[in-house]
DNA sequence: GATTAGCACTTTGGATAAAGGAGTGCCAAA
DNA sequence: TTTGGCACTCCTTTATCCAAAGTGCTAATC
């Protein structure tokens, strides 16, 4: 595909100030790229770009920068789509390895493409309306320390350890587990609080120090998976030099990463059915300076998640885009080889 | 206790120092603490101030600073040790609570502790030395995945997911977990990986798909903690003004934050047999900007772990020192009472 | 008609200089 | 011993200038 004159002009204009992180000009950009333009036949370009509202200037007589219209229109039409070699390789060796979890794959593909975009890379961890509990463990680890430990269906572990003030006899958790494995299996989590108090009297039955129990399991399953969002590359924000000089700006960056706007984000992104990665351009929650690229990454049989790069509006749109599409596509792939490996899809476990 | 004049001056310098970071001149010092003595006086007070190597000019004119040994000096004879009593409150909320896990508290603990001080708090997280295993099980979640948990005698869980291509026999998994429960408890941590090994011929019994659930064990219990340090009010370093317009320097915070330097210098403290918080001002992994305040915490017969306050080598080092030592000898009191109320000190699991 | 050379104009950023402010050290007087 | 006074130093702010990079426009050229 060949581009006209306008878009590849264009393309050029993002792609400089991609990489310098300043305004650029009209004859800065024949010599950069060798362009077999005058710089007045460039002029004319841009000022024809910037009606479209494609570029934008600083001030009146500086170069130009592109708009978030420009971003999108690059994303769109003119990127490359170029995969890197070193992701592929460092991808196919995660992959090869032989056992491990959809949590480490998860993990272990973020770091890499943090450390190949230097972006911040996010997941978004477990939904408790998604998850059903799978089984339920009470460990006495003192006379009077007791450590619940309960498993979800697609492998989540919470636990929580609770400090009872009365010894409680081996054999009486040893029947309380039984009993809480029985009955609350396969319940989704966020019906478990209501079903646990539905259980309080049988509990009574079962355990001397019945209501203790009772709390400490309460609080285990209303704790669940509260920090839903895993951040991987999280310090590359600071080579960015846009941030040289300007803490404010990093601070707000870094407060994103902390508040829960961005899960929310990232939660909605998950249930719509674009198929492609969803790039939001300086308008993730009211910020101009952020930008989010969010791909959905579909675990086989265990559902699906989302996995998003977050960097300064000022990304490598073309370099994050490409990586992400091959990274999701690449793990699609090798959660549904799981699947068929495994036999019939997971009933209720 | 009363002061000398010097003393006062100093104290007067660094509290300023503190709150504005901005170096201090001597009429200023008379216009702030409303100090009767003239200006002339005050600098006769600095000059010797400064011979004692207590402060320090940042140019042949300037206003003084505090140097090192000065906030030593003044951590040692000259602070209010004033606790404040928001932080008595919100920590007794805390205790009061009925039920709650050690790491519960701590992070509570540690959370008041980020919020009240502006200062990072960072607390260790279990040792492997020390850590022994006290339950594991394998959790069949679908037909071709498991989830193994840990529980260690301190309550610490760690687990994996793996995923294995052929389905296993229920029955095989629960004669595993008995085998697994039988050898192992009881173990400590580090030696765990060895006696897998050796346990390798008698899995070979009890299970069809031996080889990849050794494997899988073999890599659940290699990543133990591997996180060992958690981090709390981490954003508070924005708040500096000494990191305004030097990203540069905060960066250098941050990746100490990261790296393990930090948790080396934390476990050599905690192994150490002083009694008081230890103070180390601009001395941090070799970074002058950088004081950490460190105190042991006794978790009861659990052991003992520590707390560091970690921010700016201009942090009020009052406040952080008077609020830790507070923090760590009601949580002292707060663990032996448990162990008190728990019968007899634990026995090995 | 599209392209380009040429030019007047704008804005930024860096350098330089001047002025003001906050501070010091020292000396002599109280 | 303390203090008023003073000369001196250095930083910071403000103003001014100038070069660099850029634009838009117009008229000439291909």
């Amino acid at each position: 595909m060949t581009l006209n004159r306008s878009d590849t002009i264009l393309k050029h204009i993002v792609e400089y100030f991609i990489k310098h992180a300043q305004p650029v000009g009209s004859q800065t950009l024949i010599d950069e790229y060798h362009l077999p333009y005058s710089s007045a036949t460039i002029r004319n370009e841009m000022f024809a770009l910037e009606k479209q509202g494609l570029i934008e200037k600083t001030h009146s007589s500086s170069g130009r920068v592109p708009s978030s219209q420009g971003y999108r229109y690059y994303c769109d039409h003119l990127r490359d789509k170029s995969v890197d070699n070193e992701l592929k390789y460092s991808l196919q060796n995660i992959l090869d390895e032989k056992i491990h979890s959809i949590e480490e794959v998860l993990k272990s593909s973020c770091e890499i493409l943090s450390q190949m975009t230097s972006l911040v890379s996010v997941v978004m961890g477990p939904d408790e309306k998604e998850e059903q509990l799978a089984n339920v463990q009470l460990v006495q680890i003192s006379p009077n320390t007791i450590t619940a430990v309960f498993v979800t269906n697609r492998g989540y572990v919470e636990n929580k350890t609770f400090i009872i003030e009365k010894g409680i006899n081996p054999s009486e958790i040893v029947s309380c587990v039984t009993l809480l494995n029985d009955r609350l299996k396969g319940t989704p989590i966020y019906q478990l609080v209501d079903k646990i108090k539905a259980l309080k009297p049988v509990l009574n039955d079962y355990i001397v120090s019945h209501d203790l129990v009772y709390q400490a399991l309460l609080e285990t399953f209303l704790r669940f998976a509260s920090d839903r969002l895993s951040l991987y590359g999280r310090d590359e924000l600071f080579n960015n030099p846009e941030f040289k000089n300007d803490t404010d700006k990093l601070h707000r960056m870094f407060r994103l990463l902390n508040d829960n706007s961005l899960l929310k984000e990232m939660e909605e992104d998950v249930k719509s059915d674009s198929e492609e990665p969803i790039v939001k351009i300086g308008e993730v929650d009211g910020n101009p300076d952020v930008s989010t690229i969010t791909a959905k990454v579909k675990l086989g049989s265990e559902g699906e998640t989302s996995i998003t790069l977050l960097g300064p509006t000022r990304m490598d749109y073309d370099k994050a885009l490409s990586a992400l599409e091959y990274l999701t596509e690449e793990l699609n792939k090798y959660f549904a080889k799981l699947d068929d490996k495994g036999g019939k899809n997971g009933g209720d476990a």
